[in-house]
RNA sequence: GGUGGGGUACUCAAGCGGUCAACGAGGGCAGACUGUAAAUCUGCUGGCUUAGCCUUCGAAGGUUCGAAUCCUUCCCCCACCA
């Protein structure tokens, strides 16, 4: 039997040294769950592993992309998968960490097959909110799949434009891909979430936050400005930076931003989580120990099964 | 001391006799989420036994069927004059 260990949490709660900590304790590699830390271009404001840490075991999906490469979730979860093919062939535990809740659920439970959309036909339909407004798309897609018309979000534009472009670029109707059994996975997700009091949390943040700018965020965004319309940039930190260099903020009030948005984001992540009724909650001061005989437990009581 | 402007919910800020528990924005809280997800979107935000009731618009009085809105006095801020 395999086990993914998957590690979750809200942002700067201490995913990362425990991730670590469990994967040595089993002598397992370490998959990364976090839809920002992919890119090479980005090291600061994403919160990378450190090198020493990288060093103590071997990760993956971590820098492996450029901010220009195109990257989805669904080509995301086909290369988790491909590697944990992999990686399980040398140890039957593999641990994944990451805060991306999209992305996990890929990973564990996978998402519906869509074919490749034309860039274009997107490019197109983001240009057409501009030019004729939100109302034009919905009462296309109400015309041409209402079932999604009805089952979406219809306020929220990218909600509208992917299913759209699903129809419009395949000539089917997006709810035609949805809701279909998915391939099984061969192995056995072990949720562990960390969490603390909103108040810990807050404050982690905010000292995460100054210790990045201690670290050079700066300079690393700077770099980055001539690429801040991509989509890997979009991103809590380097946004907030650059309207700073754009002069639409100052330096200090981009930085309270950074940690106001930050613990939006870790708000949003915590809501995402708390859905999932499987996942086993730590305080974020858990010895390392226990959780793994938490863990080890369930290894063992699955085995009886 | 004199004159003028102002004090509205967590903050900023509209309202200027009834349709006001009070526009809007910010902040906060809650939620949604299948290839943009650290993104994007939604709802709530005086209290309560919540289709209703109760207590709010610097304070205290007054006018009125009815006041955040009008009058009087007082307190506090700001500007100018002295």
């Amino acid at each position: 039997m395999n086990y993914l260990i998957t590690i979750l949490g809200p942002t700067a709660i201490g995913k990362t040294s425990l991730s670590i900590a469990v994967a040595k304790h089993f002598g397992c590699e370490i998959i990364s769950c976090d839809s920002r830390q992919f890119y090479k271009e980005m090291q600061i404001g994403t919160a990378v592993p450190s090198n020493d840490e990288l060093l103590q075991i071997p990760h993956h999906f971590i820098q492996n992309r450029s901010i220009h490469d195109t990257y989805s979730v669904g080509q995301f979860e086909k290369d988790a998968l491909d590697l944990l093919k992999k990686l399980f062939i040398k140890n039957n535990i593999v641990v994944m960490v990451g805060g991306s809740g999209l992305y996990i659920d890929a990973v564990l439970k996978g998402l519906d097959y869509f074919p490749k959309i034309s860039p274009d036909i997107r490019t197109e339909l983001n240009q057409r909110v501009e030019d004729e407004g939100l109302e034009s798309l919905q009462t296309q897609l109400k015309k041409l799949d209402p079932e999604t018309y009805k089952s979406i979000d219809i306020q929220n534009p990218h909600r509208v434009i992917r299913a759209l472009e699903v129809c419009l670029g395949t000539q089917k109707k997006y709810s035609y891909y949805k809701n279909k059994p998915k391939t099984a996975r061969d192995f056995t997700p072990i949720k562990i979430g960390l969490d603390a009091d909103r108040k810990i949390i807050y404050n982690r943040i905010e000292q995460r936050v100054d210790l990045m700018l201690k670290e050079s965020l700066l300079e690393e965004t700077k770099a980055l400005f001539p690429y801040k319309d991509l989509n890997a940039l979009q991103t809590v930190g380097y946004r907030e930076l650059f309207s700073y260099f754009d002069g639409a903020y100052s330096l200090d009030f981009a930085i309270s931003e950074i940690k106001k948005n930050t613990r939006r984001f870790a708000k949003r992540q915590n809501t995402w989580f708390k859905k999932d009724k499987k996942i086993h909650w730590f305080d974020y001061k858990t010895k390392v120990k226990e959780i793994i005989n938490v863990i080890k437990e369930i290894i063992e009581e699955s085995n009886y099964n």
